[in-house]
DNA sequence: CATAATCCTGAGTGATTTGCTCAGAATAAA
DNA sequence: TTTATTCTGAGCAAATCACTCAGGATTATG
């Protein structure tokens, strides 16, 4: 039940791109070398971003990366899809409402892995880069829904 | 971010248990034709099961598995720390305040994952055997803490 | 224009975890 | 005493994880 060191990875490069928003882009290379990840790791890892629609890269000398749009808009549950996938505990609760189980009907143990997913999916809908970058989390007053 | 099969045979051989509590023992065998879970796959997380003091087993001819106590007090956390190890999204949140990660000091993410990791104990750990097989869970009224 | 700095792409790889199986001993009811 | 069960410990193939390696594409800057 533990997230990949991939998620975590991305949702702290995210963070490093929101507190200097708006600024010239940033270079992969600095994202590395300011949390301490491995630089290839990390490029990895923006390719699922950048393909999520994220992040945009900028080519050539003086380029990197920059949201794709204003932190306020991007939520950890982005960022965390973009590089994991769907977020649930179980296969059987992956689509909206559907599934390929086969015992989904006599299935007992179905409405706890929905619970819980969609009590994991309210923290991490409900909490941007703009709430973590400003510290808001420590409050409480984070995004209503 | 997702669970184990482990983790979810657990609960649900849990709940075979639950739903004939107070008769025999009922054996391994049987929870794995029922459930349709391999036996020896299932044997090993009785040892888990065991560890924790959730079920009792009864050896001999005739023997077999029953709850440790009342299937209103076993929680779906609890079999799930059994066979799982501590809920926890990361590892810096694993143990109640403490950790090991050195950048914990200026980790803004480790909130976001406390918070996470509340909001699936939460669902968890109010989530009883006796809920699940009494159906509670598609009502609403599971116990309260 | 040349060069250097960057993003971008795709493949490869060792270690760990997962999801089991296999073999057999210990125990107790029938 | 036989048979049904729990219990114990090892082993193993496949998948996943957490990276590394090699090199091409693009563009600012000198």
């Amino acid at each position: 039940m533990r997230l990949s060191t991939k998620g975590q990875y991305a949702v702290r490069a995210m963070l490093v791109l929101a507190m200097r928003e708006a600024e010239a882009p940033i270079a992969l290379r600095q994202i590395s070398e300011l949390e301490d990840i491995s630089a290839q790791y990390l490029e990895q890892i923006f390719v699922d971003l950048r393909k999520a629609k994220l992040v945009e890269g900028v080519r050539g000398a003086s380029g990197g990366y920059r949201l794709a749009r204003p932190a306020e808009q991007i939520t950890a549950g982005d960022i965390l899809r973009a590089v994991e996938g769907p977020i649930a505990p179980v296969e059987c609760v992956l689509h909206g409402d559907e599934e390929a189980c086969g015992r989904a009907h006599i299935c007992i143990t179905r409405e706890l892995w929905k619970r819980l997913r969609d009590s994991m999916s309210a923290v991490l809908d409900t909490t941007t880069l703009a709430d973590m970058a400003a510290g808001r989390l420590f409050t409480g007053e984070t995004r209503e829904v």
